[in-house]
Formats: C-alpha cells, structure tokens, sequence
DNA sequence: AAGGATTTCGCAATCGTTTGCGAAAATGTT
DNA sequence: AACATTTTCGCAAACGATTGCGAAATCCTT
C-alpha cells in the first residue's frame, strides 16, 4: 500500500483536505456524520500523518534528545530506560546521542538537536564540558528546555535534576563512622566533576562534624582499574584499613577485584559501602550496602520539569532527589 | 538570532531561493562567484537547513532507527556506542527504541520508524516475538532496510547479523572436554531464543562428538536470580561439579554469586567458563574465561551490511562473526 | 415566510526546501 | 553582424499538513 495521505482520503471521499483533516482531529466544525466516515477509511487505509509535514508546519517535533556521556553504566541505563518509557507514553520519542565524554562531540550532538528542533533536551554533561553557554544559548534563543541531570555544570543558573550528592555521602560516612571503623580508603571518582566535589565534601564535612578521630585515606581514580591499583596496593601490605567508601559502581567494581583478589572476606575482614544505583550491589554475596542515587526516580522528575517548562515554566530550578541508605550485608 | 531560511538569504542577496539552495550544495550550473557570496553569508548567519523541510520534500531521512528489548547488558551497550558513533560518522542519527521484551512495545516502536520515514531499521527482537511479518512488510513495501541483529528470527529469509553461536557454544564444550572436567553444570538461558536453541545444540554436539563421558546437568534459566538460586542449590549438598558452564552475562552473574555465597575458589574449587561481551568477566578475580561474543564487531558488520542494502543490495545475506576464546583464569 | 443565527465545510496561504524546465545573459563562431 | 552555444539563473510546482477566514447550507425564530 502506497503512503495515504490526506489529499488521497479527500479525493476518495469527496471532501476537502481541510474537512478530512479537522474530522481526523475532532474539531467541532465537522459533523459527526462525516467524522465517523473519515475515520472509517483512515482506518482501512492506515492513514498515518506525515511527521515530517507536521513537524514543518508546527515548527517542533515530538523528539527529546538525550546527550549522555556514555550508557556503559547502570545509572543511565536505569536512567534511559525509564525516561524512554515516559516519553514513549506521552506520545515522544527519546533520540540518544552519546558524548564519549568528548565536548567535542557533545556539541555535535547539541547542534544536532537544534537542527532537528527536537521539543527538548536533557543532558549530562562531559568530564571536560567547562563552557556551557550554548546550552543556555539554545534555551532562551530557540526555546528549547535544556534539563542537565546527573552530571551538571556547578554553578550557573540553568534547570538541574541531580540526586542529593551532599546527603548521599554524609549519610556514608555517617554509617561509617556508626559502625566504629577507624581507617578507612575512601575512593572518589574524576576530580573535575562536580558531583565529585559535592561528595568528598560533604563526606568530610560530616567526619569533622561528628569530630571522628578515624584515619581516613582519600584518593581519586578515573577508571575501574585505576581504583583496582590503588586498592590491592593499600590492602596488600598494611591490615589495618577496616572500611572502604567507594563514590560510584566503576570504583565498587574495582574495590571488589581487589577484596577477591585478595581474599579478604565482608564483612569480616573488611567493610565496605558504596553510593549507587542498586544494580552492582546485587552482583556480589554478601549484598553491598550503597546509598541509593536511583536514575529511574531521577527520570521521573527530569521527564515531569521538562513538561513543566514545555508548558511554559521559565524560571529555572535545581531539583533534587533523596538519598536513602539500602542495607546489604558488606559493613 | 532568529530561523535562517533560503528565502531570507535569498532577499539579502537579490537572488532567487533556487540559486541560493543550489550554491549552497555546488550545483554545477551557479558560477563560482556566486556560490562563494552565497556561502559565505550563510556562514555568517549561521543559516542550518530546516531538517523537515528537507525530509518532507526528500521523503526519507538521515535517522536509524534501533530496537532492542534493553539496553541492561554490556553486549547491547557496546553495540550501541559503537553503532552510535558509526551513524555519527555517516551523518547519520540513531534513534533508540526500548522494546522492554514486550511485543506490543516493539510494534509500537515499529510503526513509530515507519512514521518517521527512518532510512533504516535495526532490531534484535524480544524473547516473545514470532511473527516478524510487520518488520519484512515494511523492508518490502516501504523499501526501509530492516538489519536483525544478535537476536534474530530463526528460519526466515531476511537480513542477519549474529555472533557464531554455534561456534562460541563448541568452543567452550571442547575447553571444558580438554581441561577434562567430568561433571558440568551447564546453564542457558531463555528456551524460546533461537540463540539459546543453536548454543544448547552445538554445546550436546560437541560433547557427542568428542564422546566425552562427563556428566553434564543442564538447565534453563530466565535472569540472574533464578540462574543463583539454581547455583546454590547444585553446589550446596553435592560437590562433585568441577566446572560450570554460563551461556551469558546475567547467568555469569548468577554463578559467581553462588561462588561467591559458598566461598568457593576460582579455579581450585570448581573451573567456570562463559560467553560473554567481555566486560563482566573482568569484574571478578581471577578473571573469567570467556569466548567473546563482541557487540563492536556485531555492530560495524550490521552498519555495513545496512549502507550496503541502502545502496542498493536486495537479496538477503546472514552474517557470522567469529568467536574467540578469551583465557582468564576461571578454568 | 423572511430574516437572523448556527452548523458545516472549502479556499487558499503557509511552513522551507528541492528540482525540472525554460529564459536571459554571456560567450563563441563564421 | 547574425546566429549557435554555453553559462547562469529564476519560475513554479511539488512534498503533506495546518488554520484563519469566508461561504453555503441548515436550522431556529417570530
């Protein structure tokens, strides 16, 4: 069957294109009469709209883009899955461009959106991104809602959905310091990062605020294995180290090569706690306690601000989602 | 600055839209002169051609369209990166739609390529999909290339590109027959798949084969929970299995689990093999022996075999990539 | 029955681009 | 100088849908 179109439908039913596109759409100048004998050859006929027509007319599609820097993580696996099926709900579409963490890149994609005047778009920024006025630049010139979620630039005003880094890590170090650990490796991830900043700063804040006297160990590894390193190197040698924080899944991971690499035993010979979705956790006997920073109820609120702002919010906000503690059995 | 068209480049330069549009692309028939005036205007202005206008008066776009049941696994997620970055190369976009294992989800992703005129169609469908009439309906009749990937139909005449199942499942039927290991614990995954059909044959063909006398226990399992619970229940009471064999990722992560819970050592204890994408094997220590089932390979050998079709190739082809056995120290 | 009010529909312009075809201008040929 | 060729460009019709506005057609008043 050839594309159906409207002017096809009309010419079969004697109408014009104008009558047979308000019936397909209720307008109350049509009749139900002629409604319902629209709609029955639509129907029969597939009759589906052009997008493309529609979206040259309308001047915006039906497309969010989702610039993320990788998928190769739980959170934004979580995190997509779940925005994909408000979109798909909502009758949108979700285009993912991925950044390869490269700001280059990230500003291909960034044009691409524009060109394709996608109806919004979320973002997460790069470890490198430092400049990102053409993000505001297309939200106020275009008008297209920029949302950053997740990995957000630090301090200009713009829409942030982002978990509640400062309580995710007090509430670490809180539990650590709970459980009476006294040396502890805590290990954060790229330094540039915002959420990186947020984290260690909090998780030392609340030390100093509780006036712990534990020894605590900091050090910042960019990769699975960087964090592997530094772990078999701590552990091997000295004992003494009772505790282990570990800011995402990528340095969990590595943390736990090194525990079995060693043969060290949770939570006896160690403990161990971890900020992350909830996934990674779930690999490992005994469960490993981890705050939860959840990329599906992060969705969630992303999805409904962009709404917000589709329907005409212009100040912008800094939202965040809590933070709440998931007892496994490694501390 | 607001939209850039042809006709208000055109009114600046007291040209007609047809000059302009043609010397923006070099049409042979506008002077050298003009097209430099022309371009470096639209440099300028930043003019962008309105994507819909094109695809509207063009009829196709420059979009692909990506369904898969999710993108939770390493196999999907370096499949996609590197679909994604090959598309982007290729001026292409890659719109990815979530079918969530749901049939229904994934004809509503389909209509939805439809709608969009994508330029083509890549789809590794669910493990409930049987009737794929829609997808060859719309390669046929709507001439949009439709490429299956990884999980793919099993008897019909259409475009395929998968890893060598039968291969990846020898090869790890012969380590296991040349480590002489006498009693598995053999473990696929889901019975409607035809992956899990060609790799469960080609596994009991080998061991046929080489008449191996091992005792080998297989069993279905449908996550990673129900491949542990199963683990547990085989490694507690008996300890007689000396290797286990693990179809996929997810029942990897099963298995080491149960390892794990019952303290067991790698490879002392009980040898482990898999086929996997490569990533979770580097999760654990020692690191696992797996036969690679590479979603970057899978994915450049689909891109390929798609530009092909949209070049004009009609007749159907089924491609293989080769799997190789990757030593860790599991076995 | 005649006027006004209401329902029901079509005309035509518009979105921004592409492209076949023909016309004007420039150039070449004798 | 007259004609044939080539270069350079514009006209206008698409692509398929949306929508303001006006015109028939139907209905309701008194």
């Amino acid at each position: 069957m050839a594309d159906v179109t409207l002017k096809k439908l009309a010419a079969m039913l004697n109408l014009s294109i104008a009558t047979v596109s308000r019936a397909l759409k209720n307008h109350p100048d049509i009749s139900e009469d002629t409604k319902k004998k629209v709609k029955e050859l639509a129907g029969v006929l597939e009759y589906e709209p052009n997008t493309y027509a529609v979206n040259l007319r309308t001047n915006h599609s039906r497309e969010f883009g989702l610039i993320v820097p990788a998928i190769s993580n739980d959170f934004y696996q979580s995190f997509i899955s779940s925005m994909e099926e408000e979109a798909r709900l909502s009758g949108y579409s979700l285009i993912i461009l991925l950044s390869l963490d490269d700001p280059l890149i990230e500003l291909q994609n960034l044009k691409r959106c524009k060109q394709n005047r996608m109806a919004g778009i979320f973002v997460s920024i790069t470890s490198k991104t430092t400049n990102i006025s053409s993000f505001l630049k297309i939200d106020e010139e275009q008008h297209i809602p920029v949302i950053f979620f997740d990995l957000v630039p630090p301090f200009e005003a713009c829409n942030k959905v982002c978990v509640d880094d400062t309580a995710a890590a007090s509430i670490a170090a809180e539990t650590l310091i709970l459980r009476k650990k006294n040396n502890i490796l805590a290990v954060f991830g790229n330094k540039q990062l915002s959420i990186t900043q947020k984290r260690l700063q909090a998780f030392k804040e609340t030390f100093i605020k509780f006036s712990s006297d534990a020894v605590v160990q900091y050090y910042h590894a960019n990769s699975t294995n960087e964090a592997f390193i530094w772990f078999i190197e701590q552990l091997k040698h000295t004992g003494k180290a009772d505790a282990i924080f570990c800011m995402s899944d990528d340095i969990l991971i590595g943390a736990m090569k090194a525990v079995q690499t060693l043969r060290l035993q949770l939570p006896e010979d160690i403990g161990l706690i971890a900020i992350s979705d909830g996934v990674v956790p779930q690999f490992y006997h005994p469960q490993i306690t981890y705050i939860e920073t959840s990329g599906y109820k992060l969705a969630k609120m992303a999805f409904s601000r962009m709404l917000a702002c589709l329907a005409g919010s212009t100040y912008v906000r800094e939202l965040k989602i809590e933070a709440v503690l998931v007892e496994g059995g490694s501390i």
